[in-house]
DNA sequence: TATTGTTATACTCTATAACTATA
DNA sequence: TATAGTTATAGAGTATAACAATA
């Protein structure tokens, strides 16, 4: 039984002509992918932001540490003009750091200042707060199981 | 063990500084989310898609039945103005077809045509294919657990 | 001469305000 | 008079093309 709607075997989508067949492999990657993407977009949607979603992307990518703009630009899939001006609107609200590359006068190298740590951190905990409430009540036996499909999925997902 | 980085729990955020806890909901929320959003993200980067995200979500508000202008500004979080103009666009492109209510004049019923069925169909298959790479040469016992694990998503997701 | 990044310009998506048509 | 939707206008984000600085 599937739980999800549009199945992807068949090339019916309309409702009532779905198949029934979470039994395999196909059916699995659809329900998977679809719940994935509602819990994505429910909390990009609910968890009340202060900052632009592209924006918060880019703060994401600067944590581990200094990327170069041309990097950044690859990273979210966005050409370097574009790249540039965000950063710049980053760097102007004082959420990101540039400094030259040493070894190269091209190279900036973007950073996240105190503020930018600040903001990635209010953000994630409003996500988090928000995933929480989801799962709250939910029996031990649950909770194993979406901890172990977490590092499933966190595996399949690396590939 | 955490297997995603940035725990909920306490301040830290740095790399280094994230307290072991994954058996607390706190980190499974985290977890969750973190992977969650990141099937998203690639699904929606590397799916190539030959319509805009904006209007694919449009596309897909329609799939169950026809919507007024106002709902769907409403479902997509967006103002009434910004609807009306990305409707024009998949109208023009004429994969959306535009309908007035019999019985209130003032209303635009809006479904979809048997051209945005295809992109959409199209689209979901191309999404779908990329999920079931990732799944691909997964065991009995691994997919089963991620079986389980969709059905329970989609019950706390449903909340 | 090639590479990194920015500036110039145009197009799209979004918003608020003002307008039209219908109830 | 209130509501559903569109048009007018402006503000961002993004793209391509042209430019500046450095290797």
């Amino acid at each position: 039984m599937t739980i999800l709607p549009e199945r992807s075997a068949g090339p019916a989508i309309e409702p009532g002509a779905r198949p029934d067949s979470a039994s395999d492999l196909a059916g699995l990657a659809h329900d998977l992918r679809l719940v994935c993407m509602r819990v994505s977009r429910r909390v990009r949607f609910e968890a009340a932001s202060e900052i632009a979603s592209h924006q918060f992307s880019v703060l994401a990518q600067l944590k581990a540490e200094p990327v170069t703009l041309g990097d950044l630009a690859d990273r979210e899939q966005v050409t370097a003009p574009s790249m540039s001006r965000t950063v710049a609107g980053l760097v102007e609200r004082e959420l990101v750091t540039r400094t030259s590359d040493p070894a190269d006068g091209r190279v900036v190298l973007l950073s996240l200042s105190e503020s930018g740590w600040d903001v990635l951190r209010r953000e994630r905990e409003q996500r988090d707060a928000w995933m929480s409430a989801r799962l709250e009540g939910l029996s031990e036996v649950d909770q194993q199981i979406l901890r172990d499909a977490t590092v499933l999925l966190a595996e399949v997902v690396s590939r």
